[in-house]
DNA sequence: CCAGTAGATTGATCCCTATCGATGCAAGGT
DNA sequence: ACCTTGCATCGATAGGGATCAATCTACTGG
């Protein structure tokens, strides 16, 4: 569980910067711009959609190959990228893995932009 | 100027889709990753963070050089891109080029991330 | 055990892009 | 007419990443 402060107004985690309003270094702004690449790519907007669109806001891999038209090795790579992002949460059941959206950690990046 | 419609529910405009609540075919999900890619990039953020916090919320090139640490020719490569993508302004002064962050279209594109 | 299935990892390829130096171009100033 | 300054474009280079086939690992069922 990451810490929340209070930075420039606006509610934020110790992880992403507080938004562009503040000065923005060089730094902030190399970390900023991982989280914005993860979301960045169309195959990975549609994985995000696909999961917002599912039952229970999940889903395991082989449900998202077919819809998406990528190889397994694909959409693993994509969601894998998505989950270091923070913005996908993994779960193991017996074979299975299945991958949810992290709402809140979206909507802090979300919020960033404004 | 671009035409705005009610589409699930929230305001967009033509030219991005709706979010990410919608599914997102390749083609919408392709026009989205375009526009997101442009904010993706370190240099990018720096320049909305300079612009945001320039008086006037305006700025020419030769103002942003220095503080990003980055050749005129770099700078102005990425302020076309963001320009390309509707998140920047261009008015030319005279001998200067000043830009100014287009902050309808950045919230619009924080609202698909919703 | 063995076979089948779900998922991750590896290795290779191809395309995209960030960056800079050099150059081009237009507007002012002298 | 020149020279200077601000900005854009061009050409080249280097690094990153999206993608897949092949392979590997782990779990399940017979």
């Amino acid at each position: 569980m990451s810490e929340t402060t209070l930075k420039g107004g606006r509610m934020t985690t110790d992880c992403c910067p507080a938004d562009l309003a503040s000065p923005l270094d060089r730094a902030g702004a190399e970390r900023l711009a991982r989280l914005l690449k993860a979301v960045a790519d169309p195959a990975r907007l549609q994985l995000l959609s696909l999961l917002k669109a599912s039952p229970g806001g999940e889903a395991c891999v082989c449900d998202l190959t077919a819809p998406t038209g990528l190889s397994q090795p694909t959409v693993s790579h994509h969601l894998k990228v998505l989950a270091e992002a923070g913005l996908l949460n993994r779960e193991q059941r017996g074979t299975w893995a299945w991958y949810s959206i992290d709402t809140q950690r979206l909507a802090e990046l979300s919020a960033v932009l404004q």
